[in-house]
Parts: structure tokens; C-alpha cells; sequence
DNA sequence: TATTGTTATACTCTATAACTATA
DNA sequence: TATAGTTATAGAGTATAACAATA
């Protein structure tokens, strides 16, 4: 029962950065379950949606959207190119940036895959009313895409 | 600027659990910045947190809490008690428990890590007002402590 | 000269299983 | 037999530097 935990009257229990951790370890471990089903784990699935819907991103551009490293990119294409769910294209403007887009089976994967996040989330946000949901996701939203270094 | 991305189109955009990843990635890497100079990292600030003020935690509530597996908590206790930052003490009440309490240097380290923290998240949660930040806590709150498992 | 993707490498974080000492 | 802490190990996530191709 954590909730009734002596360590709730700590001051870390009302720190944000701690909290905001702990959801998020939380969310990550359901939402993989979710996933496991379909071949992917959080990371790859992000990445497969943004080569969804014709987006056509460069990896540069998945690196910065998703906070990870270039070279963490390379990785998790190379595994979902393997797998046919997407493919790198040369981009004809600047020969050195390669667009990864979402092949048939690709967008086919991605569409089970947001079924399962979405009731991965939902899972997640069990204790919270629909607006409140919307509350957490302009919040969010706002403290995600706050610029940084 | 991120901001700008065409990439923000994305359904991912509006993914909750994207959202909390990208800000705990930003709140850690800001976080770890201003708890350098006192060698402390997010994790093991926390295990100090939790080790002050008298709460007396047993690793195994440490590792609830913090949701970190028992086998690394023993890490992070074993470099804070090399730094003379905490002590272990056998349990009287069952010899297999190890209570965690903070030296008089580990309140006075706390100390200045409070401080340090609190300006971390000032400044990954600029883009809130104080209402909004408040509102926040209460949302993530909930969420960071849904029984899981 | 600077940038994109790539490779290599190392370090941090997370998860699992097996062991010991207590209960 | 079950639980707390420990050790060992492996796998996932994160960060850095160097290189080839292209700009």
C-alpha cells in the first residue's frame, strides 16, 4: 500500500521532478506491456509513428523530437527496417539526411500499436477523470516542449 | 525551436506518456546540472531526501518508493555511506532490515541539495505559473502514485 | 568549414536470478 | 517457507568522440 507509506510525508513526495519521474515509470512499464504483444517497446514505437502519416522526417529531426541521441536513432531504425516496418530514403535537397518512412506493413503495425497505447494510457491515467486528463496533457505539453541548452 | 517542428502534427504530440517521457527527460537533465557541484544525481538526492528528517526508511521502502529494485538501492547507499552522507542501521525490531538515516553532514548536504533542486525545477516548469504548477503536482501526484502490479 | 548519419565506446539505469542471514 | 539485503550479470537507455559523405 504506497499510499499510506510514512515516506508520503517526505517533501519529495511533493516534488515534481520526482513525481513526474515516478509516472513516467510507471507508464513506461504498462505501455511496454502493452506493446510487447506487437514487437515494440516505447522507444520504437515513437519512433514508428512519426514516419507515419506522411510526416517524412529526417533521423536529425526524430533526435530532437524524442530527446534521444543520433546515434540512439541509428539503432531503432535499423531494427524497424529490419523488420519492414520502415525504410530510410535519401532526401534528393540534401544528400547527406536520410527521410525514414513508414512502409504498408509499417502504418498496418502502427495502427495495433496505438490501439495498445491508448489503453496503455488509459491504464495509466486510471485515477483521473477525463478532464483532468486533458488538464495533465496541456500541462505537459507546455513543460515537454519548453526549449532547452 | 522544437516548438516549430512539423513533427508537432503528430498524434504523438498528444500522447500523455510521450509527453511525461520528454519532460522527465528535461527535468532530469536540468536537475543533474545543479546537483553537480554537490555530488548528487537525481537518484541518489532522492535516497538523501528520504534519509533525512528523521523518517528512518528500511531499503526495502526505499526501493517501493523510489520504485528502484532493492539491488540498487544497495548501490546508492553504499556511495552515499561512503560519502559519510547516511549510515545503515540494523533494524532491533527484525535484524534482516537495514533502517537508512542521514549523518549531521548528510541533513547539512540535504540542505543545499534542496535548494539546488528547487532551482532546477523552477526553471524546467518557466514555461508554468505558479497556478498552473500547483495544479500539476496535484495531476502527477495522482498518477506517480496508482498501485501498480 | 559545418552537418548528417554512422560506428565505437563507456557510463548510467533497469531487471533477474542466486546467495546469506534472519524470520 | 518466506523475506531483507547483497552480489553478479545482462540488457536497455544515455552521452561522447571520431569518421565518411555531403553541403
Amino acid at each position: 500500500m504506497i499510499e499510506n507509506s510514512p515516506l508520503m510525508a517526505s517533501g519529495l513526495a511533493r516534488d515534481i521532478e520526482f513525481l513526474a519521474a515516478r509516472a513516467r515509470s510507471i507508464g513506461t512499464l504498462i505501455t511496454n506491456a502493452h506493446l510487447a504483444g506487437l514487437d515494440l517497446r516505447v522507444r520504437s514505437y515513437s519512433v514508428l509513428a512519426l514516419a507515419c502519416g506522411g510526416l517524412s522526417p529526417t533521423q536529425r529531426e526524430l533526435a530532437e523530437f524524442l530527446r534521444l541521441d543520433p546515434s540512439q536513432i541509428v539503432s531503432i531504425v535499423d531494427q524497424l527496417e529490419n523488420d519492414g516496418l520502415v525504410v530510410r530514403k535519401t532526401d534528393p535537397a540534401d544528400r547527406r539526411s536520410k527521410i525514414i518512412v513508414a512502409t504498408e506493413a509499417g502504418e498496418a503495425r502502427y495502427s495495433e500499436a496505438v490501439v495498445a497505447a491508448r489503453a496503455g494510457e488509459n491504464e495509466a491515467l486510471a485515477a483521473l477523470s477525463p478532464s483532468e486528463r486533458e488538464d495533465l496533457r496541456t500541462l505537459l505539453h507546455k513543460v515537454a516542449f519548453t526549449p532547452v541548452e
